[in-house]
DNA sequence: CCCCAAACAGACAGTTCTGTCCACTGCTAA
DNA sequence: TTAGCAGTGGACAGAACTGTCTGTTTGGGG
């Protein structure tokens, strides 16, 4: 009953995919250590020897996980949806808060997969807490990426300061606060003012 | 070796305040499931049954931590030394994240353990869940009441702009940018800026 | 037709975790 | 002196976890 001969057929085009579908599904939405692997494969329709046939551990499952989650949601979601929904650097900045705030009007809501994971393993020399901060890091690429296109100053520290406002609003979506990609907007205009070329660096004074 | 009789003199006046001690000091580096009952006792050098005597089970004592959390961090540290640090009240809010400067520099730092917390349970339902996102809006009423005394416009919506800087901070400083907490300032003064009476609240343009 | 590779179900080992229990110890107060 | 109480150390049950292994089934290519 568990699995049916559809489901079958299905794992024998494709155990591998079907294997990090489940765990992208089950990783993000609950966790690393709380998602076993007796529980993936049961969802999964496959056998537990599949499973370490095609990842060497569990360890190494997650690596995949995150690796697919920056491919679909960093790069394909994110980032593509940003530029195609405004026509300007600067808005397609500011639509990437149009984005989380549909993103946390989502019942199943997730939270970004990078900052869990990280959190979960909390170190940064072990290989999925690095691999988790790398991506992380990647994201802030695409902002940077953005910020130069929009012509702002500094770049690397904009980056860096818009990324708080993105991270602070999917922690406080976690929390319950559903409009908190509104209030990171209009936090993020401020921002973008403020690193326009036209702005003086000098001294605001005290 | 792992209880000295010393140890043992200490436990008899407060096993209870030694089991407390050391869970929050595991739980807040480390996490909560990543930290088992074992190595807790014999960290706190108590026994086994001494910490189910206090404690009906290992989330009553993660419920104690985070209200010793509270305590400790939001009360006696973040709201008490801000305070201290400044004359008025919008300078005291900035001085939170001077405090989080000091806090990003440490070699052992931990995070916000409701942060943590809520991210690992991931269940607003759950006890613990409910009791980290309740911790944190209390974070959240000691920095309305400072836009209340700075007479700030509208407290409620700034306490929440503002949180997600000092989160939003804290999980970049858990990645490894040492300097989250002067870019979070640096929002922080554009956000009061923003917040103050003479600014019209009016429409920003389109 | 038949063989082989891939996937199957599921038992198993070995560890780790929470929580319970029991017999023993030492201090304190009546 | 003695009774009570708080704590000790360690064994134990029961569940859950990762990873291994055995033997079986199945479908497609020579």
């Amino acid at each position: 009953m568990a699995t049916t001969t559809a489901a079958r057929r299905e794992a024998r085009q494709g155990a591998r995919e079907r294997i990090l579908d489940t765990a992208y599904d089950l990783f993000s939405h609950r966790g690393i250590h709380a998602v076993g692997v007796d529980e993936l494969v049961e969802r999964a329709g496959v056998a537990k020897a599949t499973l370490y046939k095609h990842f060497p551990s569990k360890h190494a499952l997650v690596l995949a996980f995150l690796e697919q989650r920056e491919q679909l949601w960093t790069h394909g979601w994110v980032e593509s949806e940003a530029r195609q929904r405004a026509a300007t650097p600067a808005e397609q900045l500011l639509a990437i808060f149009d984005l989380f705030h549909e993103w946390f009007q989502a019942d199943d809501f997730e939270g970004c997969s990078f900052i869990n994971t990280l959190l979960e393993f909390r170190d940064l020399d072990h290989p999925v807490g690095r691999a988790s901060a790398d991506y992380l890091e990647n994201i802030r690429s695409v902002v940077r990426n953005l910020a130069l296109e929009a012509d702002l100053r500094d770049p690397d520290a904009f980056a860096l300061a818009w990324h708080i406002l993105m991270k602070g609003s999917i922690v406080q979506a976690a929390e319950g606060d559903r409009d908190a990609a509104k209030r990171a907007q209009m936090l993020g205009r401020l921002l973008i003012e403020h690193h326009r070329h036209e702005h003086g660096t000098a001294a605001d004074a005290a």
